[in-house]
Parts: C-alpha cells; structure tokens; sequence
DNA sequence: CTTGACTCCGTACTATAGTACGGAAGCTAT
DNA sequence: ATAGCTTCCGTACTATAGTACGGAGTCAAG
C-alpha cells in the first residue's frame, strides 16, 4: 500500500518533487521514516494519505490560504478544537465573500473595457477611463 | 495643478512613497522632470493624472492582472491598438471567470466544513476529508 | 539662516512559493 | 555487476511585489 517513491507521489498529487520536499520542510507533509538497506537507511515510501494531504493543500491554496495558514489547518485535523476549525473556516469564507464580489467588480469593468473597444479597430481607446468608469461603482 | 510632492501623491494614492518610486522604475508612472533649483533640479511634481494612474494599477490588480501586464495596458492606452486591447480585456474576463468559480467551489467546501464542525466543541472534526468531499465536485 | 521634514537615489532586504543544482548514495534492469 | 535513472540533502537561485536604509540634497517656517 504505501509503495509509492517520491517521484509517483509527486506525480499523481500533481507537483515536482522539489515541491513535495519544500512541503516535508514545511511540515505540511510527513516524512516517512526511511525503509531500505542503506547506510542511512534507504529510500522514503509514500502511500495514499500522502496524496490526498497534496490534494488538499492544492484545494486549501486554490481557497486562498497561505501554505502556513493550510499548515495550521492540518495540526487542526490532528486535534480535537472544533472551533479553532470553525473560527477559520469563516474568517476565511468572509475573504472569499470580500474577494469574490471584488472579482465581479472587476469582471464587469473589464468588459465595459471590451465594449468601448469593440467598435472599429483604428483610434484611441482610453483604457484607464473606462476601467475607472466601472471600477468605481 | 500639478502641485503635489511624491508624498502627496502616495498618500492620495493609498500607496507608500516607495511603492511610487518601485513604480517609477517599472515604467508604471512616468517620471516627471525636476524642477526646482539645486544642483541636479529640485523635487519632482505630481498631478491628478499619476493619481488616477495609480488608481488604475490598484484596479487592475485586483482584476488579478500582474504589473507586467499592467504595464502593457498603460502603454496601449496611449496607443491606438484596440485589437490587442480587446484580447487582452477578453483573456482577463476567462481567467476571472474561472478564478470566480473556483473560489465559489472553495466558499462551499469552506461551509461544508464549518457544518461539518459545527456540533459540540469537542472530538475530531475531519478537515481534510471533509473539504475534499466538496472541493472534489 | 538654521532646523526639521521631505525628496532623491542606489542598494539591499523581506515574504511567499516554489525551482534548480550538484554530488553521493540507492535501486533496478540487463 | 554495472549502467543509468532516482532519491537524498543542503544550498542557492528565481519571480513577484514591494519595503527599508543611509547619506546627500532641497524646501518651508520660524
């Protein structure tokens, strides 16, 4: 079960190998004790709690936490305080309320930009005015 | 008019004075010519153009555009390629698209979790598994 | 006409999230 | 048993977006 090298796990969570070792400094993966005939031992196996800690921290960072806040979240899971989870969850969810709206926002200036640059393909196109324009509402 | 030190500008800005200056080198903001009477000129003035300049790039940013990007922006704003301008509005509007649905993905695995959490205070509240339950949808 | 705040400038440092490098050791297929 | 791909490890480098520092010059007010 747990016979995947580093390189697979790296494969099938979706980064480098570098990526998963900068993880295991940061203590957002575990490293696994070394099982081999080497001097030092030989070489780490992984197994399919590694891959999904990957899977969460990608869907963790693609939800805007910061890999020290994914880190927290992680010690959590180990733990038993529910409203530490709770406290974080929300904070984080009023981020992405605050973010998304300002995305909209964004979106609806941008194409106010697209529109007032549809016509033709000659002549100045003032940029900056018409992303204010909406960008300001 | 153009009345305002570096200073001045920065703070209508809701930027620092450094931030200006790192703009200046970037070609965000132009460098207007000193005048004043030392040696090398004096200190440099600034108008209510840079600080809608500056409003801009704060927009734009949170459009998610990088300064690099940005940078291009301003300089097609004095030109008169509304193609281009078109384009990249238009990329910018598919990459927020995307980015919005991730985010609303992320908001309900985050609400999902906080439900999931939300019984007692005491006793392990699975973070990993249950925001995967969600994210993965 | 000096004091104190502000400007100018280059350089260096910070944080975040990786990515690359180089050599020694381990593993695997021939 | 040896060639050649991986792993292991520390260290160094990259990109992005600033932020800080130190010394010299400038400006406005008292």
């Amino acid at each position: 079960m747990n016979d995947m090298t580093i390189g697979r796990l790296a494969q099938t969570g979706g980064v480098g190998v570098e990526t998963v070792r900068f993880y295991q400094r940061r203590g957002l993966l575990p490293v696994p004790p070394r099982s081999g005939s080497g001097i030092n031992g030989g070489i780490r196996r992984y197994g399919p709690d590694e891959t999904q800690r990957l899977r969460f921290i990608k869907a963790a960072q693609s939800a805007g936490f910061s890999l020290e806040e994914i880190k927290r979240l992680l010690d959590l899971d180990a733990s038993a305080d529910r409203a530490q989870v709770r406290v974080l969850a929300r904070e984080r969810i009023s981020a992405l309320d605050a973010r998304i709206a300002e995305l909209q926002g964004a979106r609806k200036a941008l194409s106010h930009l697209a529109d007032a640059c549809s016509a033709g393909n000659e002549g100045p196109c003032p940029i900056i005015a018409s992303f204010e324009a909406v960008a300001a509402r």
